[in-house]
DNA sequence: CAACTGCGAAAAATCGATTTACCGTTTGGA
DNA sequence: TCCAAACGGTAAATCGATTTTTCGCAGTTG
């Protein structure tokens, strides 16, 4: 803090009339560029702001409005390249419209979400962007309903009757998953996620299995999911493979899935892809750094944060008419961590493909 | 959007006034708790409240006081998930105080960074928390300071003279890496940064080389460093071990150097810890779940947070005093990414260390 | 019986903007 | 010549709270 107190109190849009000797209307007029004001006048106030460096209280400003120029964003959480992305998109798209984004954290709680919404309401905000802890039909979306707030609910959700919502075509880049895996002559997959997603986990995982059903009616697709956290999952994951079985590929349908997945292959002793192959739902940096880069599928962060932006600031300004669902498409990123079952040394050393030096 | 209009106006104080026959100070004394009030009044005013479903509105309730319970908070970045823990933690310790966290991204930028700031203090914020892009010199701390701002200054600061400072122990944790390393018999270390972020990063090489020195007077230290991004770095670090420079160890004082050395390493075939050993400045998750486990040193995130609402608390609630500047101890990890120069097979197979079955 | 003391509550001022209503002057057309 | 519209601007209302001031009514005191 600066402890010497240059604590002097900030000019309001009186002080730049008296020293520019007009009316607050007049200077606020001026600000909002209307020109039925003398060119003199208007020169005069912008003088008084340049000489008091006068800036505008956007609270203030926004007093009178119903709705202010704040977007509200609630992720699930902040720690994952995902959502970080995600909230620096938003970010950047209010402030080109002139509005303010206040991002929080639900912290993967419903409770939580609909508490954070109930004070985004207390703002006035003029809009929500939602990324729901589970799927659109949670309390918070029932929240926003029922006050008649506008919102757009991404990532998490697949269609609703009351507000647009956009997130990654889950399951199409599931079934382009599925075309890899069959095609490399996978035959026993496991299929690995949190089922509390409810919304895209299941499109994730029908839109593998149908895909690859068809492309070989005999494949085996076993699925493991928990419920809420991923210490279950590790639990069932090592008790799958305690029990012996061995598929040839694993598919998470989440990054904390794949990194369980990741550190049961290693406390096992079994290697990518010579042992098993793997493939994630959701990309992060590391992915393409590790021994083995780790396959992965990438959601368009940005194309769905533009996207869920437009919708939302369409419905702010009064757009009417049903709701839209999109469906963004993914890219999925083949590397490494892939291989054809029983091509590479099983389990045993020499197992490093080495790049050519530049 | 809720197409169906339930737009209800939002009950005012007023309206709770009127249902509740009293007047709208009397309502606002009720909710703040004050005791000169008629108890049949006070249970009227509750009664009102309740079937109105009424709640303050912050921004009206905070036009009057000059500081405003609002925190900011400028991040250098969300990705990473460091700072997205950071602001996690932030949002709760605001949250827990009765504030609102407004968090914004300067993405590495110090124009944007004071841009920011500037918006802030139009919004009137109580305090800051800002983690400089660089250090404590930028704009940013000299906008606040000129602007009687109140604030603290967190991650990449050693100490300054207008506002508390709060970061890791960089010093001290790079001494025990030093340690670390030399111990193992590590005599020729590369060590790479960036450097403008020169508060940390001095303070991590200086502590890092001192101990080493201190253990080993003979040990060499190669130090890379590039100005502003990654791929500067890349190309040094490239060219470097195009010139035949064999480090046995190296030492990355930020996680994005971290990556970098890792997708070096791999580009030419090179395995940790066979062929060199690595120790990274921040850890991530996944750090633990790869091939090796890459050996990391932790922040300590919520102590550095939890400190830092203290300090800016104090100071908005008005304390004086010369600002102090804190050092957080961190921890750091060893893992299988150190290892002894020479101890392993080098650059051939049978590299794996296989973890014992549970 | 007038003046004084308290108490509880209402009325009014305040915060910093925007917006509406209104008021003189010009200017224009009939 | 006279009324009306256009112009340029100001005062006041407004937004939704909080805080200060004022007020009315009891009950005491001199």
């Amino acid at each position: 803090m600066a402890h010497q107190g240059a604590q002097q109190r900030r000019p309001s849009i009186h002080d730049v009339a008296s020293h520019a000797g007009v009316s607050a209307a007049t200077v606020s007029k001026v600000l909002a560029g209307v020109t039925t004001v003398r060119p003199e006048n208007a020169q005069r106030v912008f003088d008084a702001v340049e000489r008091l460096g006068y800036r505008v209280d956007p609270l203030a400003s926004d007093m009178r409005r119903a709705k202010r120029r704040i977007i509200g964003a609630i992720m699930p959480e902040f720690e994952s390249e995902f959502f970080g992305q995600m909230v620096t998109e938003l970010e950047g798209l209010a402030e080109q419209r002139g509005y303010t984004l206040v991002a929080a954290s639900s912290r993967e709680s419903e409770a939580r979400e609909k508490e954070i919404l109930a004070r985004m309401h207390d703002w006035r905000v003029a809009g929500v962007v939602l990324a729901p802890v589970r799927n659109e039909h949670g309390p918070a979306a029932a929240f926003m309903k029922a006050n008649g707030m506008t919102g757009v609910l991404i990532d998490r959700v697949l269609s609703d009757d009351a507000f647009d919502t956009v997130s990654a075509d889950s399951a199409a880049a599931s079934a382009e998953v599925a075309r890899m895996l069959v095609g490399k002559g996978h035959s026993h997959i496991l299929v690995i996620g949190l089922a509390e997603q409810a919304a895209t986990v299941r499109a994730r995982l029908e839109g593998f299995r149908a895909q690859a059903l068809a492309l070989n009616p005999s494949v085996r697709i076993d699925v493991i999911t928990a419920e809420v956290s991923v210490e279950p999952l590790r639990a069932s994951l090592r008790d799958y493979f305690g029990r012996g079985e061995r598929p040839t590929a694993v598919y998470s349908l989440l990054l904390k899935g794949t990194l369980v997945a990741l550190s049961e292959f290693r406390r096992r002793g079994w290697h990518c892809p010579n042992d098993i192959s793997l493939v994630g739902f959701d990309d992060a940096e590391w992915m393409q750094v590790t021994w083995p880069a780790i396959a992965a599928v990438v959601q368009p962060v940005r194309r769905i944060a533009s996207e869920a932006m437009n919708l939302l600031f369409r419905r702010v300004e009064g757009a009417a008419g049903p709701p839209t669902a999109r469906l963004e498409p993914c890219q999925v990123l083949m590397r490494e961590s892939v291989g054809s079952p029983g091509s590479g040394p099983h389990s045993g050393g020499g197992d490093r493909q080495q790049p050519p030096l530049s």
